[in-house]
DNA sequence: CCCTTAATGCAAATATTTTGCGTTAACAAA
DNA sequence: TTTGTTAACGCAAAATATTTGCATTAAGGG
């Protein structure tokens, strides 16, 4: 099962209305013209992704496929890499739970190494730097996030069935970091064997 | 003591020739010219990088500054990011050896700290980002390769000391990862006691 | 239904990137 | 030292991309 739509292609669809922040719902048009076209743009990005190389994907190429005046793009996002770190968040956004194994120690060791692979892989990759290139907002910090929520919801889970619930940050600085770190800084994947290693650290084989 | 040369101001003077691999020696030219021409627009790159945010900084403002035209940039470089990424890269290159306090211990723990505060920095993040944001070469390779070398030479010195050498993979997985983690993913820097605790791991307080 | 105004489209103005071609200068070889 | 070869550069025109002013559309509120 997919945790995130990293791999997902092209998805069409009507836009979700979501409204970022309730307490804030001042002057931020969320109807239906200015939904469709993010929406629009947002599949525009996904579909010109799949078929070319990231840094030859332009802002009037988008504006085109989405059939939208390039200067919407400009004045919505700001530039290229705003627009692309937008779409990266919504693609690496949940779009499930971690798969329920039946233990802590099962969930968390599947949604690692699962975790692992989406990110190291091509696309995740790019994802990630998508994001990270954004000098702007907190992009990164709710991508954070997402793996966070996750976490909490396998300790939720755990806590429910009696079991002891592991530390998070722990979880986060030893082992999602370490694949992170050298997801991003080497040209190598980290393999299963050391995500199971670095996992070995809160779960000890006995 | 400072480790990298992250808040150095411009720093002017003549190119160094280094060659960047000694095998392949064909048909580069390294000579007065050429460097003298990177010199100046790498030193170009500093200097308005200092004045203006980031993503106001364009190539015809650089290649100005610089006293080249723009197309000698895009032909040597390709685009902006890339050229932001060798930048980086340069200045994120180590300009003198970790301090010595007598110690392995002591040692890795001012070099953790001084690497997390030069890291989170405005200045560290900053270029951390130009150097993820490239797609090409193996430019954040080169970066974790500094911080191994650093790691390498604490332990030499400890080797010669007679002290017993600890895991650098250890130290890479378990107190660089989640600093630069932290830093890439979260709007709040490491503090220098959550940098301690991280070392901890490795010389745990007796 | 009407009013206000955020968001968009369009097109002109501006800035940027790319490209062709002549020139300069690095490197090798004589 | 001189000469030949050619990578790297400068220049300027062409192609693209980005910004901006203004008219128009449509969301959300009265």
């Amino acid at each position: 099962m997919q945790i995130f739509c990293v791999n997902k292609s092209v998805r069409l669809g009507m836009p979700r209305l979501q409204e970022t922040d309730v307490t804030v719902k001042e002057r931020v048009r969320i109807g239906g013209r200015s939904a469709r076209i993010q929406q629009a743009v947002h599949d525009a990005v996904r579909k010109l992704d799949a078929f070319s190389t990231r840094n030859q994907i332009t802002v009037p190429q988008i504006a085109a496929e989405a059939g939208v005046t390039p200067s919407t793009i400009y004045r919505r996002w700001g530039d290229l890499s705003a627009l692309l770190a937008d779409v990266a968040v919504e693609r690496l956004r949940p779009i499930a739970d971690p798969d329920d194994t039946g233990s802590i120690e099962g969930d968390l060791r599947a949604f690692i190494e699962q975790y692992a692979e989406e990110m190291s892989s091509p696309v995740g990759l790019a994802l990630m730097r998508d994001v990270l290139a954004t000098t702007g907002q907190g992009q990164p910090g709710a991508c954070a996030g997402f793996t966070c929520d996750h976490l909490t919801t396998i300790n939720e889970r755990a806590k429910a069935r009696g079991e002891q619930p592991f530390d998070i940050d722990e979880v986060i600085d030893h082992v999602v970091a370490p694949i992170v770190y050298r997801t991003l800084f080497s040209d190598e994947m980290p393999t299963a064997a050391y995500c199971r290693q670095l996992v070995d650290r809160i779960y000890p084989k006995t």
